[in-house]
DNA sequence: CGGTTAATGCAACTTAAGTTTCTTATTTTC
DNA sequence: GAAAATAAGAAACTTAAGTTGCATTAACCG
């Protein structure tokens, strides 16, 4: 559930509350290992209210992505699509690398069906609508361009927290960038 | 749990009855609204007996697709990679295309981590390790590649599942070419 | 064939998901 | 400020996950 120019306060607390304990759980354990009771315990609400604002966790963990989503591409919003590509990656992993753990934890919990379903629609608002090569592509093909993108980016991030973010920020980018732009072939050259 | 040589009649005649009440559910319903209970009503098993081969229904799926997985890699062995992955592609597609509904929902319902840590490794060991190319590449980048071929055929697969497969055999294979060698770039050329 | 081992069933149990009904408290609106 | 609307809690309920102890049955092995 979104909330809107909600001005009650019983809600703006609820909400807070359950997202607090939200960010405060996935920082201690796995997303697959947080209960609706558990949080209810540490939000201080009744399991009726949680159920009131999200169908199931996953509902949380997705809004949640969303909020995040929308800071990053805030700051991407001017850049044009595909030209300025390895900007965005790299505006990507910089915004990432400023967030804290529940950034990571919560972007790399996320299921297949949410990646798509919401990062896909984002990026495609943010610069390929103004891109006249975009326009011409067919629906599939945008469709599956955008999906491309960011599996790519999303499978470097996500490789680059599980290896304990060791290697150097410059270098995750420049990879991600050669593949993303210029696929195996681009990896290779 | 995997069966090695075991030949005992009891444990054949409750996997083979565990993956065909799998395979039957898988195509009557999504993978995450299917059921323990109802999978061992339906092998006519105990749930204990479940529990006693699978930790979850997630490990069952995970070895459904190694199966299903194992069979494809059996017909790209002798592919040279990353020289024929156009080819490796276009046997990834042909292959599904043979298979059912069962195959497809269950490469469709992979969670992230068992695409990976399941697929990957099967790719790697089909037609990299011969290539000297490969060879020069750090674990981290052989592990990044090898996540970002995967990721990019599997969006590419399930995006025409999901379509309906609407779009022709070749012009999926073809564009799941383009943009997995040759990126972004690629793909405008 | 008979004894040992391991698979399976049965049943009860704990914990959590998700729902429902009813009640209490707070906010809004007039 | 009082009445109507709605958020939130309490508690009970159903269903399923996952576990455990014990009984039973079938396979294996000398």
């Amino acid at each position: 559930m979104i909330l809107k120019g909600n001005e009650d306060l019983r809600v703006v607390k609820t909400i807070e509350s359950i997202k607090k304990a939200f960010d405060e759980l996935i920082c201690e354990k796995d997303y697959d290992k947080i209960t609706v009771k558990e949080l209810c315990d540490r939000a201080r609400i009744n399991k009726k209210t949680f159920y009131h604002y999200y169908e199931t966790l996953d509902f949380l963990l997705a809004e949640m992505q969303a909020e995040l989503s929308s800071s990053y591409l805030e700051r991407i919003k001017d850049l044009k699509l595909p030209e300025d590509l390895d900007k965005v990656n790299r505006e990507f992993f910089l915004y990432s690398a400023e967030q804290g753990l529940a950034y990571e934890k919560i972007t790399c919990s996320q299921p297949y069906h949410v990646i798509r379903d919401d990062m896909v629609e984002n990026v495609n608002e943010a610069g390929w609508s103004k891109s006249a090569k975009y326009q011409n592509l067919s629906d599939y093909e945008k469709k599956l361009l955008m999906g491309f993108i960011n599996n790519a980016v999303l499978n470097a991030y996500r490789q680059w927290v599980e290896d304990g973010k060791k290697l150097p920020l410059e270098e995750v980018i420049h990879l991600t960038n050669r593949l993303v732009l210029g696929g195996v072939s681009g990896f290779f050259k």
